[in-house]
DNA sequence: TTAACATTTGAGCATTTGTTCAAATGTTAA
DNA sequence: TTAACATTTGAACAAATGCTCAAATGTTAA
């Protein structure tokens, strides 16, 4: 069916891409605030104690692996999780760490 | 309980460390393959059409991590997920790139 | 239109990361 | 002990990454 020496790893190498987005402090803490509330640049950046510059090209990074959506309200955009398998994975990874001895 | 502009996000980091591991193509190839047996540094090298040595040093990030433990066999050293958990994440990624549309 | 607030952008920089290469270390069988 | 095989190690290098800083862009209200 698939190749003998070199396998079929391409869903594998999306995968990794996938993971990656979860791979940033930054990012995670950024994921760990939007899972309670939808919420705007500024805040998280007071949040996070980052500057607004640093949390808006993460925001960017998490939106094109479309793990975050936004949507403009007044001056401001909302930011929040994309769909339930964000906060499913997160889920996920933190069960794994309880679940070491 | 937490602070007010911190949070508690020791946890977090540690989250981020272990999806660190999973977000390399190597290292998720690693853990594929590994998931279907116990195989040997060279094997996994041919699989993987890398040299020894590049699949030796992410063995060991990954043994750093607890993903996979190692047990000498004869003249090689044979590699095997750590545990369900690994397996358990690796699918949960799985899902998520094919529950996209 | 202006001023104030909110977010994004891009260049620059330091740090981290993954691979290569050569050499070292382990293990077994002759 | 030697030769052959198997794996590891560490330095070096290029590529990727995350943050800062300054400037640009959007949006609203005066």
């Amino acid at each position: 069916m698939s190749g003998k020496i070199e396998g079929n790893d391409e869903k594998l190498y999306d995968l990794a891409d996938l993971f990656r987005m979860f791979a940033d402090s930054t990012r995670v803490r950024i994921l760990n605030e939007l899972r309670k509330d939808e919420v705007g640049v500024t805040e998280l950046a007071n949040s996070l104690q980052m500057t607004t510059s640093a949390i808006s090209h993460q925001l960017r990074i998490l939106k094109s692996g479309r793990l975050v959506k936004s949507r403009r309200v007044g001056k401001g955009i909302l930011y929040s999780l994309a769909d339930d398998h964000v906060r499913t994975i997160l889920d996920m990874g933190m069960e794994h760490l309880d679940e070491k001895q």
